[in-house]
DNA sequence: ATCTGTGAAGTGGTTCACAGCC
DNA sequence: GGCTGTGAACCACTTCACAGAT
């Protein structure tokens, strides 16, 4: 695994890794061997020199006079981001997001597992969804440990999302992808990220409204 | 509709107006009248003066020695946001997530309608979604000029990510929720949000491989 | 007395510009 | 000659601290 040079990188910059990745991977299908900076800036919507500054806290991946081999790139990213290995994770709350999420093939796809579903509705727990059992969401803590999992997924409804957070903290869990639209608590050695599509709908709908105010 | 004082707002404020109005829906659930901004910010997990300062680019929204009202914040800020009204949006591109979306109530609950729904596969073409037929790619342009649509959602795979932004554009739409793993060139006067909770997930691995190498 | 609104100070991320290397 | 890697300059957002309002 590779390791950052600095002691803080800015979160900025770790969102950008997720990008030049996508990007690199959509160039690599399409055929493209090596890319120096300035295309690849371009095709992600960033500045040059912000590309190369980013990669330089955790190392030298390109070639002077030459550019950046997109394949070895890849690879070189993905390690420092830590997902060139397999994660474990648990999902909280089989609703229609939470469905949706348990059938959707592309997590195993990137490595991300879901190996555990939970609810704390008695009507669907023992329900079998997408392979998997629904457990009462008391069980967590025991079933976290037997399966040796680090991130969970929240896909309650607003009010109970908190309560997922403590279930899996308790638990021991490292990360919590929160796609309730609930801010939460949590001790500071656990790692949070939002997923709210309406927030970015809230963004374009502000974007186009003030855009059009300025005419 | 609330207009902005200043000229150029930060996005990172916008972005956190929409959790100010997430958090404060929430304490108005719970039967919170007033807030203060000290306690909000612990809510919102930002700082206090962040808060006023965010709001006062739009105007004065608290009152001196007491904090705000919670509901007329709420009413203020989706104001200041545009989302006080309702959106026309369609959707190209009907796979897997494509019809998750379209059958997500949400939406249509929170002002955001989806009024078509496009997709170039021939066996698609006709289909019904969610009370919408499947209509072609090719004829967005008409559609969206009868439907009175500003919103366009891309739910294509990435590779055909493009061509659907070069149809909305086209189409003479104003803004794009792009969830394709894909990044789209558009013309300055369109605005593009993308959603792709993968990012997430890589931030959260990240996090917990880099935090774990400090110790 | 309390809490907002805001200029001023501080901080951190971005961009520039060029030295270093292929 | 071309492109990376990087210190320095720049810029923007964040935080502080306090004046102003109730």
């Amino acid at each position: 695994m590779q390791t950052p040079k600095s002691e803080h990188i800015p979160r900025a910059t770790i969102q950008r890794l997720a990008v030049y990745v996508q990007v690199l991977e959509n160039l690599l299908r399409e055929g493209t061997d090596v890319i120096s900076s300035e295309p690849l800036a371009k095709a992600c919507n960033v500045n040059a020199s912000q590309i190369r500054k980013d990669l330089a806290y955790f190392g030298e991946f390109g070639v002077r006079g030459v550019g950046y081999y997109v394949k070895s790139l890849i690879e070189s990213i993905t390690s420092v981001l830590g997902v060139n290995r397999e994660w474990r994770t648990v999902l909280v709350g089989v609703g229609n997001l939470g469905r949706a999420l348990l059938n959707h093939k592309e997590f195993k796809l990137r490595g991300f597992h879901i190996v555990g579903a939970f609810d704390c509705d008695p009507f669907k727990i023992g329900e079998e969804v997408s392979g998997l059992e629904v457990v009462c969401t008391k069980r967590l803590k025991e079933k976290v440990a037997d399966l040796d999992v680090e991130i969970g997924i929240i896909t309650t409804p607003p009010e109970r999302a908190q309560r997922a957070a403590n279930h899996l903290v308790d638990a021991g869990i490292k990360g919590i992808l929160n796609f309730a639209p609930a801010r939460i608590t949590v001790p500071d050695d656990v790692f949070v990220e939002y997923v709210d599509f309406f927030h970015h709908l809230y963004a374009l709908s502000f974007n186009i409204t003030f855009d059009r105010a300025n005419r």
